[in-house]
RNA sequence: GUGGCUGUAGCUCAGCUGGCAGAGUACUUGAUUGUGGCUCAAGAUGUCGCGGGUUCAAGUCCCGUCAGCCACCCCA
């Protein structure tokens, strides 16, 4: 066979085998989601490239380096999301969402596009479920975001995954840090790795948590961004402390959680699978409070979530958990010769219209390989149609698990059908 | 973007220092005329990822390329 047309490099067909399993996580999700007032908010695939460059204001790898950027038929400058709450915040703004005054609770679920090397648990197209809330400042809602995928990751039954929580501060005292920590590392300058050198002058942070054993050294003694909090970042970050204890929900702090988009401000969290290899963030977030003016909206503080569904997947297969049920159907219909598939497709239909789930295949021929195929497809009952039954108006109605059967008249097994 | 490993039947994989393309499983049919699962028997199945090179001869060696995996980087 010759495969004329390939799937594009880092991306993937659910196939029917699998899609089960991601509706049945999506279900989970709404449901959590749900319960805690979100709403669902759907935005496009591709934006101006500008939202998420803002003029080069982020100068992260994922905006810098990884975005699928493409001109359209009028030269317009777009790109494929690499995340979801910029465009989120976009709606917001451009809906006037603001006029409706307080809190809008918002959940998405979608793919996401970055162009990178793929490897185990990293795609060029990859799915993530995320809430943001926007429009207040107060601590509780940070938890509550934290609360909502922390409570999701329980209800799978997870266990191997832990929750990291960081304080970035506000503008001031990021500011403060940074300056610290180049004043740290730049005596030291002539010992650090080349990647941290180049780290050292574009982002500072990310020096926290390099692998070179060397550098790893000088980190150890590090000042931390939680001694260069000001007062109300300070109180700020203790009351998240306490909405997460009073809501069990367990955390350890990190100091050195860096995010991979420059918009946060305050609380940054990640969930962390260390049982994933290096691609062991399921998800995180935090406060991106000046992001809303960014984007060009009257300024609006904002907290939220984003995770990735196959590394939630892995993570399940990984634990051995139950990852939602196919469906079955009710009745394989086993009909003997075309002229029986007249009234079969008759009888088929107005079972359909009972909600009863019939499966029929019109390449198996025989009685045996129907009912052959009927156990494969694990049916509950196979339902027998041919000239005898048509003529006598008995059906033969079999028990597939029992091996019991029953013969009913058309009536009978229709309105009658107990599954 | 950098480095390493891999690519053979639908699936999982074997195939030695180059010499007829294989197994298990799944599939089809039969044993069993219109009754599935178990068993037994028979059968069908390949651009050996793709392109080039070396050779009498390449799945096997060499070069390139594409893709997957692993790590770096980055992050979901």
């Amino acid at each position: 066979m010759a495969v004329k047309y390939t799937i594009p490099r880092g991306t993937f067909d659910i196939l029917p085998d699998k899609s089960y399993t991601w509706n049945y996580i999506k279900k989970i999700f709404i449901q959590t989601v749900t319960e805690f007032g979100y709403k669902e908010i759907v935005t496009p695939i591709f934006e101006q490239a500008d939202l998420f460059e803002r003029n080069v204001g982020d100068t992260s790898d994922i905006v810098q380096k990884e975005m699928y950027k493409f001109k359209d038929n009028k030269q317009r400058t777009f790109a494929l999301r690499p995340e979801g709450t910029a465009p989120v915040v976009r709606s917001y703004v451009e809906n006037n969402m603001q006029a409706n005054g307080g809190l809008q609770r918002l959940y998405y679920i979608g793919p996401m596009f970055r162009y990178d090397r793929p490897q185990k648990g990293r795609y060029r197209q990859f799915y993530q479920y995320g809430v943001e809330a926007i429009g207040s400042n107060h601590p509780y809602v940070d938890a509550e975001v934290i609360a909502i995928q922390y409570t999701f990751l329980k209800r799978l039954g997870l266990k191997g995954i832990v929750l990291e929580l960081n304080s970035l501060g506000n503008k001031a005292s990021t500011d403060r840090y940074n300056k610290a920590l180049v004043d740290y590392y730049e005596p030291q300058k002539h010992e650090l790795c080349g990647d941290c050198i180049t780290r050292l002058e574009k982002n500072p942070r990310r020096l926290l948590d390099c692998k070179v054993p060397a550098c790893n050294a000088i980190s150890e003694k590090a000042p931390l961004m939680i001694d260069y909090l000001d007062e109300e970042c300070r109180e700020h970050f203790e009351a998240v402390q306490s909405y997460l204890k009073a809501m069990d929900i367990e955390y350890s702090i990190n100091p050195r959680i860096v995010r991979g988009l420059d918009y946060y401000t305050y609380t940054a969290f990640e969930f962390l699978n260390n049982e994933l290899g290096a691609q062991n963030a399921i998800g995180g977030g935090g406060r991106y409070n000046g992001l809303v003016e960014q984007v060009g909206g009257k300024d609006s503080p904002g907290v939220g979530f984003a995770a990735g569904l196959e590394r939630l997947i892995l993570s399940l297969e990984q634990e051995g958990l139950f990852m939602g049920d196919e469906y079955k159907p009710d009745v394989y219909a086993v009909i003997l010769g075309d002229q029986s598939l007249l009234k079969g497709a008759e009888i088929m239909q107005k079972l359909r219209a009972k909600g009863v789930i019939v499966e029929f295949d019109p390449l198996k021929l025989s009685m045996k390989a129907q009912m052959k195929n009927a156990n494969k497809v694990n049916a509950k009952y196979a339902l027998i149609i041919g000239e005898n039954e048509i003529e006598t108006n008995q059906f033969i109605l079999k028990n597939l698990t029992d091996s019991t059967q029953v013969s009913l008249t058309e009536s009978d097994l229709i309105n009658n059908f107990i599954d």
